[in-house]
DNA sequence: CTGCGTCGTAAATCATAGAC
DNA sequence: CGTCTATGATTTACGACGCA
């Protein structure tokens, strides 16, 4: 037991990248709410749940985001288009 | 509830509700002005962030373990020791209290999370 | 009105996972 | 495998708001 949990716990302290799926959930939101990319708090909650990561993650991962998307449009422009399209289709049905 | 940091954001917001719908074609034209809204807005004249030292930060962080408060005679002191202003150490303060707080959030679940695992 | 408190954030910087 | 760059986290500095 005390194995499983300093492995747990050590797990925790290195950095992983997020999951595909993750950053398929942020950027989505991302992209979809561009105008004013600001979730509320309890926004960030539900993002967190459905990202597997915690709300600070999730507070983290928009402040990077906006700050390196606002440093260059261009570099994320392919990517924006992509979402774009994707929640377009999602509204569309 | 609701207010935090509201203010800001309304600066910046936009009419969602003219998005949804949109008459589209002239959509080019506000795309390009607009997909962005004003969130990009930068912040004038705030002074560039400058690490501070080690010896500058130990200093502070051993004056954080004997009080979390400062009073304003301490906190000329310490200033002027450790070459910072006295809004530097203020604000440095109120930021370390904020960072604590986080680590005690943290820990808090971290230990739910372990007994819930393993016991 | 002053003045320091928290809260959320911008922007720069740090650390290092990971892509190549 | 060693270099780098992208990415998540942390560190300064404020603006907006609160309270005494």
């Amino acid at each position: 037991v005390m194995i499983l949990r300093s492995r747990f716990l050590d797990a925790r302290r290195k950095r992983r990248n997020f999951s595909k799926q993750a950053t398929e959930i942020l950027n989505e939101y991302f992209y979809s709410h561009l105008s004013n990319p600001y979730p509320s708090e309890e926004a960030k909650e539900e993002l967190a749940k459905k990202c597997s990561i915690t709300v600070s993650q999730v507070s983290n991962w928009f402040g990077n985001k906006r700050i390196r998307y606002k440093k260059n449009i261009g570099k994320f422009q392919e990517e924006a288009n992509l979402y774009a399209a994707k929640t377009a289709v999602t509204a569309a049905h | 509830k609701i207010s935090p940091s509201e203010a800001e954001k309304d600066l910046n917001k936009n009419t969602d509700t003219s998005t949804d719908n949109s008459d589209n074609e002239a959509k080019e034209d506000i795309k390009a002005e607009n997909t962005t809204g004003n969130w990009l807005t930068a912040k004038s004249g705030r002074k560039k962030r400058c690490p501070y030292t080690k010896h500058q930060t130990l200093e502070l962080e051993k004056e954080f373990l004997f009080n979390m408060y400062l009073t304003r005679e301490r906190r000329l002191e310490i200033s002027k020791s450790i070459n910072l202003t006295d809004r530097q150490v203020k604000i440095w303060f109120q930021n370390r209290r904020m960072k604590l707080k986080k680590m005690n959030r943290e820990n808090r679940i971290r230990e739910l999370t372990s007994n819930f695992n393993f016991t």
